[in-house]
DNA sequence: CCCCTTTCGTCGAAAATCGACGAAAGTCGC
DNA sequence: GCGACTTTCGTCGATTTTCGACGAAAGGGG
């Protein structure tokens, strides 16, 4: 329980910050902290930088992660762009870039183009390659987590079962950890934006819609990674909409950003997908903000019984139609505070994502910190055994 | 990682039998495994009976738990009846009762009864008192986990705030442990019943429905306590059916034995709850298997969100309407495998409960074992420390 | 400027853990 | 039936880890 890897587990959650608040919060004697602390920085985890106030004695010494020599990359791959971002272990954001690219190119072109930009942006920040302990990577899609392979991907062509992982295998030393980008979404939610929460909904209301969920202050995946796909959950309230997947009065068919685009050119007013549905919306377009409300009520009407079922003290809508906040918000709020039981709602909160658009590159991001940070792997590489090859993890 | 508490686990998990097997599982030298077990042994949490099989070498001595002289006592509280269970600390039932016992009569009395159940299946099983070292109580309702204490109970009036194990401080020397009874017959299912999942529903259908959540092998409950409380999410398919919440449409509305029984009396055939709906669809009567499977056929709509989004490996339906699987359970599946994504169908199982009558209460007393064996109890308790007075826990 | 407080490093003492050794208790082959 | 081999288990000295006391460092306050 109070092995050195907790130790730096304590410093990285900023639940302590000098050797003597280490020792009062594990009750470890002091001597102890000061070898768990040297070791550490011995193995370049950990840096004394400044010196901290006094507090009627001594001024202490103060302990932080050592971000020049600890980096990760994050990568939020979408449908049409790849955002890369060079991290240091701390979690602040040191450089990042955003291209257009096609994940329909199918994986080797996307995993060099990542590789390429991982280089780039190292060498902008002037950090060496060997800094790199860890890359998180989000897709749009479901992961089998442990092996970083997509399964049967609905809009990833040709990614099926490929080995992500393998692609930076023999040949870095850091490992490769690729999950589903809502859960790197709300992973970068929980960390980096204001909403701490141990239950946590993230839902990203993008073409599609899906939702990362944190049970417990922990990433719940499900038995096969497919957890949180609620595109597909039937709306209460709406007709007969039919759904690429086959059936009707999906979420997605009522509420999805292909759906919305596709109901207003309908109407006459032409929009490609559903960020351009956000950007008519955002600009005033009245059609535009009434669908986008409705959208709203839809993923609240699905979002009420999982608020029953799951009691999350808070719900985080992202995504390209969360842009326009207001409106989508409206929607969801009304239904859920209408639908729900008072007992869940009565301290629930509804907000919009506070990371941005970054938001998915952090998150991945995080996931690699957290990987790098875990205990486990730090006693592991404090005892000398070196971790295992740049492949897949956990 | 490896405190005599993990030590204990192992051995209470039946993953290491002998002293040998926690050397090889835990990796510490065999000494250490042979010091930590003669505190165990000291202690009365384990105990030394037979001698195992050769494997061609000298014969190892089997470590089991002490289970003589460690006991709990699982409580089954419904709306109208009560079950008290008697158990070893290795989860065999020794002795249990039930009596019917309305819950409105308010906590006092309860409670009393509680206690001289209590006091009765020991003496019948020639236990002494002190060997009883936790009791978990499950109740048909809300409660705040950590302080034991039901929030707002639809049908416990008189219950809201009532700290019940006050009731029993000072006066015992064990824990108390109150959660709700969907998340005894959860725990109860995982580790009395067949079912082996890391993510599991528990479905209790009776005159309410709810479900207990296990998430990564672990209860979920949620930010308020209030995780699971799925009887009034909305039925997709369904018509406006009123029900007591004061909305329409809800599941209970649809599917809870108080419907169905009120749908049936209507129609010329008396039922008075959902047990009375169960006796009149086992015996064959066509509008009950009709109402029962309907009724399936809705849970099925609600579960097959719930399937998308939490992506369990399985799913066990119980209380007294699930006393008839066939038509229920038919009814659920259909519309599960219908409606859920195939990622997510494709390996789950929908089953009847395992642990039947008795698995409310078992799963208290599974509650109660998990929390005696818990490896920071062991710990503490064997480096001297006292645990807590008679109250709450964790 | 002296006393008090708090932090931190050092070092011998205490405790936990390990590893080697030998005895116990069985199987297997001749 | 007997000896060689295997596996388990207890013991005990050696090693490693952890603790606790001591004193020095570094600042605040009167």
């Amino acid at each position: 329980m109070n092995s050195p890897g907790d130790v730096l587990d304590l410093i990285s959650r900023g639940d302590a910050g000098t050797r003597a608040e280490l020792a009062r919060i594990t009750g470890l004697a002091r001597s102890t902290i000061a070898q768990r602390v040297e070791a550490l920085i011995a193995h370049g985890l950990v840096e004394e930088r400044e010196t901290g106030a006094s507090t009627g004695g001594r001024p202490p010494r103060v302990l932080r992660l050592n971000t020049d020599r600890n980096h990760v990359v994050g990568v939020d791959l979408g449908a049409t762009h790849c955002r890369v971002a060079l991290m240091d272990i701390g979690g602040a954001l040191l450089a990042d870039r955003e291209d257009p690219l096609l994940i329909t190119e199918g994986p080797e072109p996307v995993m060099r183009h990542i590789e390429e930009r991982m280089r780039e942006l190292l060498a902008e920040a002037g950090r060496p390659l060997e800094t790199v302990k860890a890359v998180g990577i989000g897709v749009p899609g479901p992961v089998e987590f442990a092996t970083g392979r997509p399964v049967n991907p609905p809009i990833m062509p040709g990614w099926h079962e490929y080995p992500v992982p393998a692609h930076f295998a023999g040949r870095y030393d850091f490992d490769v950890l690729v999950d589903n980008d809502v859960n790197t979404l709300a992973l970068g939610e929980l960390r980096h934006g204001r909403t701490a929460a141990e239950n946590l909904l993230f839902v990203k209301v993008g073409t599609g819609i899906g939702c990362g969920i944190i049970a417990g202050g922990r990433l719940h995946r499900g038995a096969q990674g497919a957890a949180g796909d609620i595109g597909h959950i039937r709306v209460p309230g709406a007709g007969d909409a039919p759904c690429r997947c086959g059936n009707t009065g999906c979420l997605e068919a009522v509420a999805g950003g292909g759906a919305l685009a596709a109901r207003l050119t309908e109407a006459g007013v032409p929009a490609a997908d559903g960020r351009a549905v956000a950007a008519l919306a955002a600009a005033g377009e009245p059609l535009a903000v009434r669908l986008v409300r409705e959208a709203g009520r839809g993923i609240g009407d699905v979002l009420a019984g999982l608020v029953n079922f799951f009691n999350p003290e808070a719900i985080v809508v992202g995504g390209a139609l969360a842009a326009v906040h207001e409106p989508l918000l409206a929607g969801v709020r009304e239904v859920i505070y209408r639908r729900s039981l008072p007992l869940a709602t009565n301290r629930l909160t509804v907000a919009p994502s506070g990371a941005g658009e970054k938001g998915g590159a952090l998150g991945a991001g995080r996931l690699a910190i957290d990987h790098v940070l875990a205990p486990e792997q730090i006693d592991r590489a404090l005892a000398g055994r070196a971790a295992g090859p740049a492949s897949a993890a956990r």
